[in-house]
DNA sequence: GTTTCGGGTGCACATGTGTGCACCGTCGCG
DNA sequence: CGCGACGGTGCACACATGTGCACCCGAAAC
């Protein structure tokens, strides 16, 4: 709602208009179904379009969802980036993390809504970017592990096993995602999902700091007492 | 292929063969779709009955939906109680959980791709059926660790830390499904998937041994050498 | 043996769907 | 100024889809 300055539109300022209507449209649709029960017309209509005019600025539906894949992900990138610049202390991290990640979610709930559901049932090119985008994602947390981690001295680690450990982080975001999205809006629920999720990471924290690559006899420190 | 005795079936007996046959159908035309863009017609056609003979056997696409949910969550079930009734060994049953698990997931295929998509992307009914099914697990789960990990002297933990527990073990055994599924076929793959999947599992063990439930300032052992 | 019941058929209908084609009006370049 | 490019329209077609209805026929109940 930005001053309705009536200098008439630019073309490419309309076309771009239109396609972000698309984009809004399918997402609004897709918040309670998939993009593979979506249909050309359903967008059209909803868009307030002529259905051909769609092809105007996409070459089918999975291209839209290419698209809003793409789209999803430049805004969690930035957040990834926010909290990988925050303060290294580790304990405060992953309480910030998880408040910056989940005051994110809140706020491109469609977006996330999408990448979730998307992620495993949408068309196979769409999986097959949105998978892309979190392994990527797990390689650059990867690297930041290893060097918060190391710096509070704990044993040499081997490859492998900083790849699991990324992995075991992603993995928790993507559920806590997930279980902030079922949750609705009922914000009570959200709360128990937040700290449930700091919990768990901790753990998961004194684990890596107690932990030794393939130990032959595990490191059990609480049997050793 | 059983040996084709050419009694004439009795009628209960041939209404439950095209049942399973809808079923059946369902779950293949599932392996690269989701039930929300399926349609009465194509299970019909791979059944090989008329359209609408469908309904002398289900309501409606959601009502098989719930039906497979059902179905799949049985043999679940039944490799879950296999799995705890094990040798507690925590260690042990670390490793023979994951392969039992992955067996099963290979063995059966077909209802986990099914479960795990429209765990997120079904109808509502689905979807919630199946929430309703991972939960309960999760609540089970939880009563058993208490018993296992008490069992090794740890600290005595929060209700709260139980089931952030038993859910951090429950996320991993659904994204574990997940990764050993769009694996595919690719053997290589599963395997790393499940060594994987081993190390994270252990290394939430040492976390949860060395747990203190919310410690004032957290337990951090390798900090304190 | 006769009747009833119920799984399966065939047909019909209104509606939804992807997409080709000709067209139109206007913005923007020459 | 004029003309071409291009976003958007309207129409058309050949399907696919859900579902109602009358019907059929073989097993089961009597």
């Amino acid at each position: 709602m930005a001053a309705p300055s009536n200098r008439p539109e630019t073309r490419v300022e309309r076309k771009e208009r239109t396609r972000r209507a698309i984009l809004d449209a399918a997402l609004t649709l897709c918040e309670d179904s998939s993009l593979v029960a979506l249909s050309l017309r359903q967008v059209a209509k909803e868009v307030g379009i002529v259905p051909t005019a769609f092809y105007r600025h996409f070459e089918s539906l999975q291209d839209l969802g290419l698209a809003l894949v793409e789209e999803s992900f430049v805004s969690l990138h930035a957040v990834l980036r926010e909290v990988r610049r925050s303060d290294p202390t580790f304990e405060q991290n992953i309480d910030t993390s998880v408040e910056t990640l989940l005051d994110h979610v809140e706020r491109h709930h469609a977006h996330f809504l999408f990448i979730t559901r998307e992620r495993l049932a949408g068309p196979p090119a769409v999986r097959a970017a949105i998978k892309r985008e979190i392994d990527l994602a797990e390689r650059e947390l990867a690297t930041d592990l290893e060097w918060l981690v190391t710096s509070m001295g704990a044993s040499p680690w081997s490859p492998d096993d900083w790849k699991a450990l990324s992995n075991l982080f992603v993995r928790a975001m993507v559920s806590t995602v997930e279980a902030v999205l079922v949750a609705g809006g009922d914000t009570r629920a959200q709360q128990e999902v937040a700290e449930r999720t700091r919990t768990q990471l901790r753990l998961v924290l004194v684990g890596a700091l107690n932990w030794e690559s393939r130990p032959a006899e595990p490191a059990l420190r609480a049997s050793e007492a």
